[in-house]
DNA sequence: CTGAAAGCGCTTACAG
DNA sequence: CTGAAAGCGCTTACAG
């Protein structure tokens, strides 16, 4: 009927019958099982009827059999937040390395049910899933746990979940606070991060213990929690612009929320960094062109991605996991912050 | 050996089995099967076996035996480009939509060779590939076509390839242009994306189009080509600002560009928009923030990335495809455009 | 040691 | 009309 004939697709037993073996032979010329022993003659045999074909093992019939899926899923809950651009560079190179595909996917980005989400995950389409932010509930793991699919939490920790890799947000947001307080500023405030979220709950602990560590107290109207958005981080931003006397100095959860502080800031008819200064986690492109430049603390987030993914294909799944990612972790001192003016 | 039993997984014989009826019955109910009439009661005990075993099909046994995968790829040449975010998530609910999965991964980001990649999508992982940016090559669309992988460019045209569906970035370029003019503004300059760029081109198009609509002249002194990144943008932004005189207006080819625009035009010592107003193509959020915010042409970008999605889906892969959407577009004022001053 | 055969979990053309 | 059987393309335990 058709025009174009639709040669049907080379199979193990077309290379078979071309190189003169069994199926089996190929199969195990393919992957290389030592156990197999044929002449070095035959071997090459296969091997040139595999490159005369252009013979490539189809990935669903070798999952079907071998129960392995090779490929990996990463749940994110939203790609325009620039951080998880890293986390997936870092976590998809470590699947080519073993040969293997990232699925990244957004629950609400997709307008999913989590239950339909596992639904599609679930059943051997992929060998494990990564999960990142606020999607990862209780209920998700539960749910991937009774279909046995393995999971991990990418720098989330959620009680009773007791596999996680995390960087070391507490750490980051001491050396933020650790900057402020070296300047000379008292009155530094903290725009934080949603309080249910995990790593806004470790960058604040961080901004409390450098506080404490610098002698000053830790005050309720200094600490004021918004999203991890521009817009909530203006909102927050305006809230502190508004105390008497406001804050000197201010550390941001994220860089999403340090654009809306800095234009805050503006609108409120303050400086920065004259009248106050702005430091951020997460060093992103976008901190250096920001008005001013953007001083942040610059965090091993590709590291991070791709270590979850090794850990993720290479721990049993009954196995717990806590590690924190040691990879590097420095302050990045552009034009937001200056020294409290005498 | 292991303590925990490691439960079987149900298959369609457990439903089967249970409901005492045939497996293919229980596949057909699943599938609703028209021209299977067995009783409504038949049909029930199906159900509740489904229900009670909480049997969910194997994707993978059934892609071996329909030789569909119910998955799409999509290709994106860097996810840190927020408009991509916008892509896939438009992208990922029409997959969602039609029971699919979406693969969105990165060439460059993963290190992947060209070839290695369309191995591992190629052969029965995917039901077709999305093309987005300057991953987008020749070279690639012919492996596809020769693994029988149905793809569609996205937002891109490449000669010789005639499947892509596309924004009407030169209108985009010319609404832009055109405020610019009736601002008052002759010197319009253009920082355009990289020559190579099928969208850069568009942009650049309409660019032209809109400056002789004017009655003004392409000044070649006027037109800067950059990559679409923030360093690139500042860098053409410095070249324009040298210029004697220098432009009044620029229109940039994307917000990324805009960000290292408007930070070279701060540096050069001029003041958008006193000394100079600057538009750019898509309104991402960011736009909002900046100082001053961005005024810009906001796009249909999400329905770009749903209509591709079921465009592949839906036409036969040896069918041409060249589709605009046609979806709302908009000039969206801010502070970095004004009236060129008498 | 090696090759033939079973089987992964589905769908669907086809025999009864 | 319906159910039993073949087969998708692999891998690997096992018989010879």
């Amino acid at each position: 009927m058709s025009a174009r004939p639709g040669r049907r697709r080379v199979t193990l037993t077309d290379v078979a019958s071309l190189a003169q073996v069994d199926r089996s032979v190929v199969s195990r010329v393919l992957s290389g099982d030592p156990r197999l022993n044929v002449r070095e003659e035959t071997r090459d045999r296969v091997r040139r009827a595999i490159e005369q074909l252009g013979y490539r093992p189809d990935p669903i019939a070798r999952s079907l059999r071998t129960r392995r899926a090779e490929a990996f899923g990463l749940l994110i809950p939203d790609f325009s937040n620039p951080v998880y651009a890293s986390i997936i560079k870092g976590a998809e190179a470590a699947a080519v390395r073993r040969g293997c595909v990232l699925m990244t996917g957004s629950l609400a980005g997709a307008g999913y049910e989590p239950r339909q989400y596992v639904d599609v995950l679930g059943r051997g389409r992929v060998d494990g899933v990564l999960l990142a932010g606020a999607d990862a509930t209780g209920e998700l793991v539960d749910q991937l746990q009774r279909l046995e699919v393995p999971w991990l939490l990418l720098n989330r920790r959620l009680p009773g979940a007791h596999r996680h890799v995390t960087l070391d947000d507490e750490r980051a947001a001491t050396l933020a606070v650790g900057h402020l307080v070296e300047l000379g500023h008292r009155r530094v405030a903290h725009l934080a991060g949603p309080p249910e979220a995990d790593t806004a709950q470790r960058r604040r602990a961080g901004y409390e213990r450098a506080v404490r560590a610098a002698g000053l107290q830790v005050r309720d109207d200094l600490l004021v929690a918004t999203d991890y958005t521009s817009t909530g981080g203006a909102a927050g931003m305006a809230e502190l612009m508004a105390l008497d006397p406001p804050p000197t100095a201010v550390f941001v959860a994220n860089v999403a929320a340090a654009v809306g502080a800095l234009y805050a800031a503006r609108r409120a008819g303050r400086s920065v960094p004259e009248d106050v200064s702005v430091v951020a986690v997460h060093d992103l492109p976008l901190a250096a062109y920001l008005e001013p430049p953007l001083t942040t603390v610059r965090m091993p987030v590709e590291e991070l991605g791709a270590r979850a993914l090794e850990l993720l294909a290479t721990t049993p799944p009954e196995s717990d996991i806590a590690e924190v990612i040691a990879g590097p972790m420095e302050l990045v001192i552009r034009g937001s912050t200056a020294p409290l003016p005498a």
